[in-house]
RNA sequence: GCCCCCAUCGUCUAUCGGUUAGGACGAGGGAUUCUCAUUCCCUAAAGCGGGGUUCGACUCCCCGUGGGGGCGCCA
């Protein structure tokens, strides 16, 4: 039975590379049908904060990677919290001590490597250290191959004030939560000979590492931080993103199905995904390309989920909250619904939309110059406003306000264009929008032409 | 400084010794369309360098170079 685990420390916001760490351990969960744990590593109380941690739940959550054992979902091997296991770390602890494997020095535990001992004067270090003339320690690692590391420094594993450090617990964790793959980025291959001598120390089972490569910056070098442009899961559910679109993105850096797919549904990578499709490479984000998903997944969605999410985004902007209030319900679904094929993200829509929810919308100076120039605007919008206010002009489809306009313009010798581009400045003040007709039509006619009017007025 | 990992278009990648080196994002051009988008078509764009191994290397090996990571009483 295959467990696997994901385990962030809450020391700052969720950002992408561990969110596609965590993706990776769901995925290979998913695929093998083994068990996903979500350990919190809160060991370090000085950065700790409750908050991050809520984050990290959320961040989950919306991206949709549940887990099978951790906070809030149970499991045998709990407590999940570090910071709650310290009985558990000391009792590890002890075994080691007995065992003489580890040994107190400046108020520190260290662990003690097997091997002959001198010291040496580390110049780059500007201190002198005791080195231990050990074997290599072998990893074998499934993304890597065989890894060998020479591990020649005796280390900390608990603290002079008494708490243990992160290559300690880490493994003490793996060994009593059973874990059978650690799956983590390539940024702990250097450690891993720590562990695998721990695990040894410990008579354990060590278990298989697949070491995942590091997503880099999109703009200059380094690896992907919490300070870098679009770095954090947050961002994009707070700009109304569709996780799964993220999901998708993150889990084509560093892996691939074989092939040329891309766009694959979630079902479709848990089938897929496995540990020998990972690269070995590092990857950079690219923030193009994500938005380029986004927006396939957006025009994909079907019309209630895509009313649901818009909603809900523009109830967290408070995009109605300086206007008039909230829009009649079928309208707003109207409005948005004609939209939805015409838009990149759901986060372009507050403004895409602005002048359906207003009468006091702005005309851009520009467009109106552009469409003002050329031909007799004015005396098309007249005769446009003449013909749609005719009772017999059906208004509540697009085809017959189509039909009427392009009527109109067979009996002046003219075209479709020739009306659209000023009737579109009238009414929306803008050249960017859906469809003319569809607009007029979720406007309605009183208000179509209420706003021709009083740019025929102006 | 020492140790570890990596190396195909600008970016993400396919290729598991023999291909016109393919796809996607981005870029440029065009078509469709009532604007703007979408969609569709076309174009430019890559095997880091040097040695080997082999009938034949992007592919295997070595050395450089470049990139990344680690070397905490952080995780």
């Amino acid at each position: 039975m295959i467990r696997v685990r994901f385990a962030p420390s809450p020391t700052g916001f969720f950002h992408i590379g561990s969110a596609r760490t965590a993706l990776f351990n769901w995925l290979y969960a998913r695929h093998t049908g083994g068990t996903f744990v979500l350990r919190i590593e809160d060991t370090d109380r000085e950065r700790n904060s409750e908050a991050f941690l809520n984050v990290i739940y959320d961040s989950l959550k919306w991206l949709g990677l549940n887990w099978d054992e951790g906070p809030g979902a149970g499991g045998d091997h709990g407590p999940y919290r570090q910071s709650e296991r310290d009985p558990i770390y000391r009792d590890y602890i002890q075994k080691l001590l007995d065992a003489g494997r580890a040994y107190e020095k400046d108020g520190a535990i260290w662990f003690k490597l097997i091997g002959e001992r001198h010291e040496i004067f580390d110049a780059h270090r500007k201190k002198t250290v005791v080195k231990v003339k050990t074997a290599p320690t072998e990893i074998n690692d499934l993304i890597r191959g065989r890894v060998e590391r020479v591990e020649d420094e005796d280390f900390v594993i608990v603290r002079s004030d008494g708490s243990p450090v992160f290559h300690l617990v880490n493994v003490i964790d793996d060994i009593a939560m059973k874990i059978t793959h650690v799956i983590r980025g390539e940024d702990h291959l250097s450690n891993t000979s720590k562990h695998v001598e721990l695990f040894k120390a410990f008579g354990a089972p060590v278990p298989h590492f697949a070491h995942i490569p590091l997503i880099l910056k999109q703009n200059g070098p380094g690896k992907m931080s919490k300070r870098d442009q679009g770095a954090l899961v947050e961002e994009y559910q707070r700009r109304g993103y569709i996780p799964h679109a993220l999901v998708n993105f993150l889990s084509l850096l560093g892996w691939n199905p074989g092939g040329d797919r891309e766009i694959m549904s979630v079902a479709e990578i848990i089938r897929l995904f496995d540990l020998p499709g990972v690269n070995q490479s590092n990857a950079r984000f690219d923030e193009k390309k994500l938005a380029h998903m986004n927006m396939a997944y957006v025009l994909a969605l079907a019309p209630d989920d895509f009313v649901t999410r818009a909603k809900a985004f523009f109830a967290k902007q408070n995009t109605f909250s300086q206007s008039a209030g909230a829009p009649d319900e079928a309208y707003l679904r109207d409005v948005l619904l004609l939209s939805q094929p015409k838009i990149k993200g759901i986060e372009d829509l507050p403004a895409y939309t602005a002048y359906f929810f207003t009468e006091d919308y702005a005309i851009d100076a520009k467009v109106r110059e552009k469409t003002m120039s050329k031909g007799a605007p004015k005396t098309r919008l007249r005769e446009l406003a003449d013909v749609l206010k005719q009772p017999s002009v059906d208004f509540s489809t697009d085809l017959a306000i189509e039909e009427a306009i392009k009527k109109l313009a067979a009996a002046k010798g003219l075209g479709f264009g020739d009306y659209q581009a000023v009737a579109r400045l009238a009414v929306s003040g803008t050249n960017i929008g859906p469809n003319l007709t569809g607009m007029f039509r979720v406007m309605g006619r009183d208000r179509v032409l209420a706003r021709m009017e009083r740019f025929l007025a102006a």
